[in-house]
DNA sequence: TATGAATGAGTTTTCATTCAT
DNA sequence: TATGAATGAAAACTCATTCAT
């Protein structure tokens, strides 16, 4: 009895902090970053404001499990693109994963917007810095995949790097969240004349080519 | 003497708007974007608050024109950078250009940091349409001479693109700006282990490469 | 059977509210009385919030209670002072009783923080008034016994007051207080250039030689 | 013209000033320390909340200049005090100070209230140190004065000092203080069964009496 | 044209208390 | 009796913008 009532309670509490963290979805979404107040949050959440206080230490916190979970969602994303393709090539793997990361980016848009904005703000300062650790390393463990694809490309002979797996696969990711950066505003997309998508994929082949060894 | 009176005064409002901007470029340098508040700019131009409004209709109209002064700066290396290898390869004179980008993110921190943010915060609603249009112009501008160089190495069978020059252009700026972006952050910066200039020159060395018809 | 099942949950309830007394007087020792939470004193007496509702009516019940408590130890101190000394001079009792003072405000920092703020906030107003009359009582108990030695010593002709003896008590206990809570702060510790036990026997030791009829 | 407008102008600012500090000296008079809110200050100064934070950095600077406002009246009362009575008996002077204090305590008890809970709250880590400077300064100085009479009492033979005059001064202080405090509550007065100002003289005439070498 | 005082809505955070279970 | 989730009224402070002079 008193234990099935605990369970509901734990269950009701976690559907309560899903709530909030929905809201601040939703909040992220509507507005910019900068314009989401913990007041909307708990008003789209449909609680008082001392509520979110009771899931979330402070703002920064809220923002960083929210990030959390949306660099879960990528990572599984990118996992699944890999195993997918194990069998194929590993450029065939690279731009399946790219090709992933783009689906993330249009799909789950504030939870990239946040990614974008982590170096903002006193994160670092106002969370507690396991949940800080745990962003960093939800964000390393992404580019893992991206790194083990370019490299084993390099093992065959498909790839010729000018640097280390590694640090290619930064610039890599750096590329593909370039095109993305860059048309986030509609005036630099009418200015380029490319939609985001195309613009993806354009750094994305350029970028492959320049990996590869000879010209396919 | 009237004219003389009217030009002076013109020439002593033309003083005093820019030392408005440089204020703000100056604040903009000691503090982040949004820490930055009118009455800090107002302070270091040593004039009052209600000043900066007679000049500026409102913040986002003041950092557009600021915004706009930054992307001349840019504007005017690009060129420079173009110029200077006139009798190079165009490949030289891509490397000079995404070189004198670099260089303009180093030195001109504040305008760099200014056109990052320039899709954030309300700046359309906010500023005229036609000082808008200019800031878009001027940005357009900076990716001709890019390219140029482009076009050039293609047309000289340097360079084998898979889209238009223009569009080639944009992925290669995407790129670049995307290397400085995702390592803004120290923390990413050690994640990835390699430094702001080791990564961009890593990405425009990958990027140039995909370029190319056959491997240098 | 259901007597002794009623006894025991008396015993169990005066325990538990003695825990919460003592997690109130921890988290008063280790905050400021107004940094102390009702959180914090239910989190230390590892209990629900809304259960010290149920043994407290309010914030300032507790308090006063927990005051009460503090003021049965001092009682007890003097009581013990007093009779220690029994068969020495009304003065050795009025120095043995004022060191207890001394002694509890040092070893019992949470009481005598309480006796101090006892004016502030709304006391009066939000506890029972039977509640505040005991304390009130036991405030006076205590009195009592200092105002006996000094009763005593002026009817042996030690002492000569300039009024009855239970004011120049309340005036002895005044200026006890007062070099307290005049070096409660470190800045006028310094500035004074005593520590609280010394200002304290200054003052007790003056206050003595004040009562006297004669110089000793 | 200018300069006229510029001095009406910085007389405006001056009167405004002041009707902060009043207003906060009103509300400190109906409400506590501690329930005193800016806002409040604001609305019975009939301004806006920020216009307040024009005038003064945050809240403890706004007090910590009513404290030294309320420390500055107090100085002058014990110097007038001393002065008066220049020709006079050191004890006769030392009566009058004591005197002055009580008046002062008496006349401006939100100015007496703010010297007791100079303590609390943040005050060294929220204003300026120069300020805080001044407010112990301005504290020293006061006790100077009785400090003076103490020492002429006792060079003339009057006075027979257990401790250095300064240490002396600190325990009259100290001993005056706290018979104020002790009767600040009115339960406390009725439980002594004395007016504030009737123990507060017994203390004095007690204490000076502790100061004497005979018993005048 | 220039000033700078004033505004007030907005932001985050705290905490004593209540109440359905 | 006990829980603990929820509340909501404060509270301090910020800052772009306005406007009388």
């Amino acid at each position: 009895m008193t234990v099935v009532t605990a369970q509901r309670r734990a269950r009701e509490k976690e559907m309560r902090r899903q709530a909030i963290l929905d809201a601040a979805r939703q909040a992220l979404l509507s507005n910019s970053l900068r314009r989401m107040s913990m007041e909307e949050i708990a008003a789209r959440a449909e609680i008082s404001k001392g509520t979110v206080y009771l899931y979330f230490a402070n703002k920064e916190t809220l923002l960083a499990h929210l990030l959390l979970e949306g660099l879960g969602i990528l990572l599984h994303s990118l996992k699944r693109a890999y195993e997918k393709h194990k069998d194929d090539t590993p450029e065939v793997r690279l731009r399946a994963m790219s090709q992933a990361y783009l689906t993330f980016s249009q799909h789950h848009e504030p939870y990239f917007q946040l990614m974008t904005a982590f170096d903002k703000g006193q994160f670092q300062e106002r969370i507690p810095s396991d949940l800080y650790q745990q962003v960093l390393n939800r964000s390393k463990e992404g580019l893992v995949w991206v790194d083990r694809a370019i490299r084993e490309g390099a093992e065959r002979g498909d790839f010729r790097l000018m640097a280390s797996s590694w640090h290619t696969a930064g610039a890599f990711w750096a590329a593909l969240n370039g095109s993305l950066l860059l048309l986030a505003h509609p005036l630099r997309r009418e200015m380029i004349g490319l939609s985001q998508e195309q613009l993806f994929l354009l750094s994305q082949e350029t970028f492959i080519r320049g990996l590869h060894s000879h010209i396919p």
